[in-house]
Formats: structure tokens, sequence, C-alpha cells
DNA sequence: GAGGATTTGTGCTTTTTTGCACAAATGTGT
DNA sequence: ACACATTTGTGCAAAAAAGCACAAATCCTC
């Protein structure tokens, strides 16, 4: 049994997680969310390791780094790792977010059900286009589908105070992003996921990750051409 | 004026450009585009670096593994470096591209132009729902879209070997992802973009990239909740 | 309760990536 | 023709990330 009293025992400051542990923590996550439901107990870091297709050495110097969670020559508890990743990431409360574009690729985020799974929720549309303000858009996957209404651009800081939004979306095409963003910083939003094909300059203290779908076929072609050879 | 006599002066082996570098070129191309749109003829490295967010000498770095393409003194020119660019990821010719799941994240992505503006056509859309099979989507964006035959997951290999798709997008659940990706290996898919959660374990000489839409939220959550204390 | 099998946690090494600083090359003006 | 301002290309240093190997800790069996 691992030491479950030693879980609040960390010093305030935090311990510094590299950023490349950072981005593999989610994939660690689902996969222990997928054991659970499995109603498997233990597993082991090769075990693991194998589901997330990183390696085992990798994976365990990973997780140290959020504390001793694993009982060597057993394993990992499945629920209680779980918890503890799930506890570091702020996971255990949920999310709100705003979502501005509602296009093609704005819709399908909203349907997308992976979000409300992993406490995130929806929580505001906002779209420039008259023809979309006012109409209703069904948001979460099935099971507990949620209508909302699409608000105007020019509302964006009343819905964002209103909601307590604290994650924006931006899925506008690439003219409209900067501009959008500038809002959205201003409106107290310090974290945004950029699905438009542009850089995205934010003040210091604002974080940006970016989804560009046409880069990473790009980068898949690049590889691709290299292996035709 | 550079000495474009030597564009393809290079040996034939590959000069090994770094991942790291691959995966920033896209955001360069597009910056380049975007210029070359305004009629802008020349660019300098800290000019084009703060329109894709990364330091001057990082880019001059990146760009000095395709080849001497700049002017000291004077910087590069837009058209000459970004068509160098486009040569080297192989974006001269279009890419023939199948999406396999045609659900909210599938139609999305047949919409979204910018694939097509950038050497991607979707040429094949697949699904296991029988209520889709034999529908029509439109795919591409406003200006020249296509209305595309949704086919038969079971037809997968004939339709790959009919269009001479070489790269595959899976956007199916979860659970079928890895026999998607599977049967995308044994028709001679290469490179594959998976939008499902999960990792697909492939051959060796098999390419994948991941976008995981909820990860990319919780890597934000993350670093909002440290920033929260 | 001792010995062997298993599996974690981690110090050390190697590789990759980033950052700095400046020489080399070009254009300009007098 | 020569000094000067500009901007690239790159050698070298620093930092970050990945990989290796093994000691430490735990469980199981006899």
């Amino acid at each position: 049994m691992p030491s479950k009293i030693s879980s609040s025992l960390k010093d305030g400051n935090s311990p510094k997680i590299s950023e490349a542990t950072v981005s593999r923590l989610p994939a660690y996550y689902r996969a222990l969310s997928q054991l659970a439901d499995a109603a498997q107990v233990r597993v082991s870091s090769e075990e693991l390791a194998a589901l997330t297709g990183v390696s085992s050495a990798m994976l365990r110097k990973d997780l140290s780094h959020l504390g001793s969670y694993g009982t060597r020559g057993v394993g990992y508890e499945v629920e209680f790792l779980r918890y503890q990743i799930s506890r570091e990431m702020g996971l255990n409360h949920d999310w709100s977010v705003v979502i501005v574009g509602v296009g093609n690729l704005g819709r399908a985020l909203a349907h997308y059900g992976g979000f409300g799974s992993r406490g995130f929720r929806v929580v505001a549309l906002v779209d420039a286009d008259q023809t979309l303000i006012g109409t209703k858009v069904k948001c979460g996957a099935e099971g507990k589908t949620v209508e909302l209404l699409v608000h105007a651009l020019s509302d964006l800081e009343d819905v964002i105070k209103e909601t307590n939004a604290r994650l924006g979306v931006v899925a506008t095409p690439a003219e409209s992003a900067q501009a959008v963003s500038d809002r959205l910083v201003k409106a107290g939003i310090r974290s945004i996921l950029n699905f438009a094909p542009v850089h995205l300059s934010v003040p210091e203290g604002v974080d940006v990750r970016k989804v560009d779908l046409a880069s990473e076929l790009q980068i898949l072609a690049f590889h691709e051409q290299r292996k035709a050879v």
C-alpha cells in the first residue's frame, strides 16, 4: 500500500515540473482513466508507457516529479495515481471555456464530448456573424447536451464576466484572431487555445497554445517526401 | 540579389534538418505567404521572427539548414524564400488526404479551407455509420467546394488505392481508432494525423502526429492553476 | 525469515534544442 | 575607393530533454 499520507506534504513552492513533462501528463491521465474504466487496479510503468507511447524510464521520471506515488516491485495504483495527476493539473474542479467563432470548427469543438468528460465545460459561444447571433447550438456529447445561445462579439467582455470563463478558444478566421485575442486578454482571460493559423502576440503572463491543422499535415508531408526516395 | 543559381546544388543525401526546425517551417511558410499577399518583397529575420513568435537567431539558424537563401545586410526575398520552403517540405505538388470518421470533427476538417490552400486535397471520406454512407458532404472552403461521397469503412482499401491517398486522417471515436489505423497502414498509408484521444501504435516507418484538443486545454489549465497562486 | 524476483526512483551520460555574440558579406554615402 | 551601417550565417556555450543502468524497496515463496 503506498503511503497515501504524504500526498499534501509538498512544499508550497512549485517543484518546477518541466514543460515536456507537463505536455505528457494528459496522456497519462487519459490512459489511467481508461484502465480505471476497465476496473484495473494496478499498472506498471512498462504497461502505462506502452499505452501512451513513451519509454518506461521517461514515464517513471515524469511521475517522480509529481511525487513518489508508486511502489517498488509492484507498480502504481491506477485510481490513486489518476487522482494525483488530476489534482496536480487542476482537473478536480471544472474549468469554464468560452469559444469565440462558431463556424464549422467552433461548432465541432462545442459538440466534442472529450471536453466535458475531462473537467472542461463550454459555458459560452461568441461570434461576429449577425446571422448566427441569437441562434442556439448544441453543446456536449450525447448524454448531457446543453443548448447554448450564440452571443454577439460586442458582448464578449460581459459574457466572460457573467460566466466566469477562465479559458478562451479562438476558432475565428485568421484575420480576426489577433483582435479577438486582444479582447480576451483585456477581459481577463490568461489562457488561450488558438486554432486560427496565425501567431497571437499576447502580453507576458498570458499563455497561448496553438493547434494548426494544416501545419500538422505539412510536417507529415515533409517526412513522407523524404521516405519516397 | 541572392544567388538563385545554387538552389539545387545540394548533396543528394538529406542534410538532417532537426525535428524542432521542421515543426517551425510551416509557420514560416504561412507568414511568408501572408507577406507575399501583401506584396512585400523583402523581409528581415527580425520581422519574420516577430510574425511567427520565435527569436530572430533561431529563425536564421532554422533557415540556414535549408541553405543560404538570405543576403547579408539586406534580408530575405519573400517570394524566393517561400518557394524554397515549399519545395523542401514537398508542398509544390498536391497531397491527397483520406479522412476516416465523418462526425462533427471529420466534417469540420473536410470543410476547412486551410487545407486546400496549402497543398492538401481531401479526396475521400470514409465512415462506418450506415446512415452516413452514401451521403454527400461538402469539402473545401467557399470558392471551390466539392461534394464528396461518404464511402463505407469496408471499402477503405479500395478507396485508398483508387484515390492514391498518401495521408490519412483519423477522426473516429477512440474505440475504433487503432483498428482504423491498422487498416490504413495495411493499405499503404505511412503518414497519419490522429485526432482520436488514444495513442496509435504503428510499425516502424509510419509517422503519426496526434492532435488532442482536451490535452491542450489540460496543459493550459495546469499553467492557469499555477498562476492563480 | 531468508533469498530471489520484480519494479520503482534516480544519478549520470548523451543528445537535442536554444541562446549569444560576432565575423563575414552586402549595400550606402561621400 | 573607402569608411560605415545593416543583417545574415555560424561557432560556441548553456539549458533542456531523453536515455541508460542500477541501487533501493517491496513482494512472494519456501
